[in-house]
DNA sequence: CTTAATTAGTGGCATATGCCACTGTCTGCG
DNA sequence: CGCAGACAGTGGCATATGCCACTAATTAAG
């Protein structure tokens, strides 16, 4: 039992984590919301935005998001009007994605209300830390935690 | 330097720390599988364990996330058998939270399986960096990025 | 002691995410 | 060419989260 202390508590990275993307998704998306869009609608809308109509399997690994939950997240963004999809032109099993005017205009007045809470949370954290704390969290985003017992073989 | 133009682009904090959680998330899901729990789950019952018989209140103060949520995720672990609440004995409002033998028993289960996550994490990011990121998180997650228009009046 | 204001949870509704099974497409082989 | 296997998405199911409206219970007034 004394194995140098509490075995877990909130040492979780992912706990610490979600905590963390719970509170600052909040306040993203009471920033956001005068536009109606969730700060991760809003994401989403951005990544497509600055992607040239892409398929959304390139939107999914982008974001790391499983196919199927962007194929749900969309759902709603398609619904009313800000997005539309189109199969590609050689590969019928690929669809892309683009914004429409409608999404275009949304996403221009979205980006108003986001820059306030982008530029209010940089003024708490300093724009230094907030930089460095994304790189981090890219850094561990991208980290091949992928399934366990995979020897390279060759 | 940031590009010298978009106004967004992937600088937000908010889809930077999403995006992260979503694969760290998937990480530790995997990782707990084998006991049935999420990672989420696993958290919310650690929570509890290390808390006495806490109010559904307090503990989602604790993880910063909405009472009706909380209830919602507690669900599926009450019909579990891994929970039970109880009405608190002075104030018949309160509602009270304590894991079952079986919760016990599952959440030891549960802590195994974390541990090696816990463990390949911090050998990928190191011991160090880890801590140092949580403790970031933290920060963040306990900024009071409040409501807006908020004078000291009276 | 009644009544207003406050507090703790619940339930309904909507989005966010993931996994799995399944359906079209494509591709590589024989 | 024709079929097995890889690929891209879809749909169903389940959990995660939040907001809002509403109820029950407690406290603060008067």
């Amino acid at each position: 039992m004394t194995e140098a202390g509490k075995p877990g508590f909130s040492d979780c990275n992912n706990a610490t984590l979600r905590r963390a993307a719970r509170s600052l998704g909040r306040f993203y998306d009471d920033a956001l919301a005068p536009s109606g869009l969730k700060s991760t609608q809003f994401g989403l809308l951005f990544q497509i935005h600055i992607s040239d109509e892409p398929a959304m399997g390139a939107i999914a690994e982008a974001l790391i998001m499983d196919l199927s939950a962007l194929g749900h997240t969309l759902k709603p963004l398609i619904r009313d009007g800000y997005v539309e999809t189109f199969p590609d032109k050689d590969d019928r099993r690929v669809k892309r994605v683009r914004l429409t005017p409608q999404g275009q205009a949304k996403l221009d007045e979205a980006l108003k209300l986001w820059s306030v809470a982008q530029r209010q949370f940089e003024d708490k954290v300093g724009a230094e830390q907030a930089a460095k704390l994304r790189a981090a969290l890219d850094a561990v985003a991208d980290l091949d935690l992928g399934m366990p017992t995979v020897a390279p073989s060759s």
